[in-house]
DNA sequence: CCGAAGATTGCCT
DNA sequence: GGCAATCTTCGGG
């Protein structure tokens, strides 16, 4: 069952915890995919000077600033995807990014999409970490203002198959340059998909032609 | 316009 | 641990 779109009426602080557990499925013209989210990270929208929603509303944050309940994904580096769920009325920007999972359905697609030809790959690295999750699930741009309360969409999220009692821990947030130090990261404690922690550290520039 | 940084990842030493 | 890949987005001039 989807989750009711109540469940993300909530700020990301209070959203991001409960959505740990639940299971993320994407179903595409190529199979279904899904993943057991095992860590997640609030972004508290224009308070928070780390997220994409502080500066206001852009054409790539849009989503954001709408209704609960849909993937605002978004794309970095020249290279990776990444989804957020948005929470709160629309006009409050606030949405949890989704940093990993656990395949539990369509490992084999998954491991196709995610393996570089001649490697090999562990099955708990198929969605460890934002811009992994996205691409074994498939998820791209196309997917930013999907509705994962509805269960007629291709990308959702659903309750667990079962009430597993789990230990959740928390702490800063992976990757941003300010506001590392509020504890707005929560995972399934000891789960080895988990993404590793690593500090934040400031891209070396291109180097300048000819500089003397 | 143009420059610079980015809610990252994978491969190299 | 270090760094390149790769390109969109945004803010400043």
């Amino acid at each position: 069952m989807v989750l009711p779109r109540e469940v993300f009426a909530g700020s990301a602080t209070a959203v991001a915890p409960t959505l740990l557990g639940c299971v993320l499925e994407h179903e595409t013209p190529e199979g279904l995919v899904a993943a057991v989210l095992t860590e997640v990270e609030a972004y508290q929208g224009e308070a928070d000077p780390a997220s994409h929603a502080y500066r206001g509303r852009t054409a790539r944050n849009g989503v954001m600033f709408g209704p609960p309940g849909h993937a605002y994904v978004y794309f970095t580096y020249g290279m990776h995807f990444c989804v957020n769920l948005v929470c709160q009325p629309p006009g409050t920007a606030s949405a949890v990014l989704l940093r990993a999972g656990r395949v539990i359905a369509g490992v084999e697609l998954a491991a196709v999409r995610r393996t570089a030809p001649g490697r090999r790959l562990a099955e708990r690295d198929l969605a460890r970490g934002p811009g992994r999750l996205c691409k074994a699930l498939g998820i791209t741009r196309a997917q930013d203002g999907a509705d994962v309360c509805d269960p007629a969409s291709p990308l959702r999220v659903r309750w667990p198959d079962q009430r597993v009692k789990h230990d959740i821990s928390q702490g800063p947030r992976i990757g941003i340059s300010v506001a590392a130090e509020v504890p707005w990261r929560f995972w399934l404690t000891g789960d080895p998909t988990v993404s590793v922690y690593r500090p934040y550290t400031p891209r070396r520039r291109k180097p300048v032609s000819a500089q003397q």
